[in-house]
DNA sequence: CCTACCGATCGGTAGG
DNA sequence: CCTACCGATCGGTAGG
């Protein structure tokens, strides 16, 4: 049994490797785009042999899927018992959220645009995690709203979209290495956000009735 | 010259058909997962048919984004010169926006998904389009800015990202024939972002520090 | 628009 | 991990 592995080693197992290649490759060519051959060759090794330590290419991207997912989950559900604020608590989740894609451009990446194409099991499993996400992030608003927070009108569910839409959209756009860290980048929208583009009109007197 | 498309008819071209047909397989399973064949067998054809109408594959992803592309032109660019007030602009310009993803579904999503399969000239035709597009955003925002509407503080560029983050990202949510029109979208959007979520503090009276 | 076909490439396997 | 190979399917074409 041992050996298997380098245990002390800091080297991913070449599992490990074709997982981290493969989420690039389907990055950027798309998973249909991407021969088990392409992937191969960026190890260095022979098509057939890839099969060696993977079951299959329909394993690879669920197994890329199902890994972002849990990413998500593992940085998003443990503010559900946080003490914080709604908006600290809003604000953390936006900034985990976003330093989940900015820190995984590329799985990211195949997340959003490949799920479609995973088989039924897994496909459904990404289904109820999506559900999951906005149920959370609902939460988080009504919550919110329910402390005083937040305008009582608010339609929560368009408050969930509109923070999903800004945090999620981040995949096609932010740049790692870039000026903005993915903490920057919570902080601005969040302020936009919370407190809204618009000038607030100050020191407005009350008015007499036309 | 007579007769080669039926001239007061309602009918589509078949080559019409075609495109309208592959925007909703590639939408569906992605470029590269449709096949010719597929395509064909939907409209009740040999695969080899389809060259009789088109030049190949990549004239149809060509076209569906250069489609696309053209459709949010028309919607937005006129909005230039139309003598609107600032939020007045941006509303429309997000309710357009919206609702030519909300009218154009497949499109929308053959466009986010799959412009990065293009051939080098179409895709730098698209990059260019996506700068475009931006500037467009900052552009409106600036001038509300400018008029005294918008915060002085505003980082333009985030906000020009967080109002596209809102109405791109619909095209993962929105369900044409449902409850909400693109212009409800628009308009609750609109309000959150102009607005904010947070309820504002009235009548707060000015206190002596500390 | 069809029949028949092209070379290329696909995911995956057997046997070593 | 390689060699050699499988059947299936790909985009596209010739000729009608």
């Amino acid at each position: 049994m041992i050996g298997d592995r380098p245990p002390g080693s800091s080297e991913p197992s070449r599992r490990e490797q074709i997982y981290r290649v493969a989420g690039r490759l389907f990055s950027e060519r798309g998973y249909h785009a991407t021969s088990m051959r392409d992937l191969a060759a960026e190890l260095g090794i022979q098509g057939g042999s890839l099969y060696a330590h993977i079951s299959g290419k329909e394993e690879l991207l669920s197994e890329i899927v199902q890994r972002a997912a849990r990413q998500f989950d593992e940085a998003l559900f443990s503010l559900r018992t946080e003490d914080l604020t709604p908006q600290e608590r809003l604000r953390e989740a936006m900034s985990r959220h976003l330093t989940v894609i900015a820190e995984n451009m590329e799985t990211a990446t195949v997340f959003f645009h490949e799920w479609k194409h995973l088989s039924p099991e897994p496909l459904s499993a990404v289904i109820s995690w999506r559900d999951g996400i906005e149920a959370f992030y609902r939460e988080l608003i009504a919550q919110g709203v329910e402390a005083g927070v937040y305008r009582l009108d608010l339609n929560i569910k368009m408050a969930a979209n509109l923070v999903l839409s800004s945090v999620n959209w981040a995949y096609t756009w932010y740049r790692p290495g870039g000026q903005l860290s993915p903490q920057d980048v919570a902080a601005s929208f969040e302020q936009m956000l919370l407190s809204g583009l618009e000038q607030p009109v100050l020191e407005k007197p009350i008015r007499e009735k036309k």
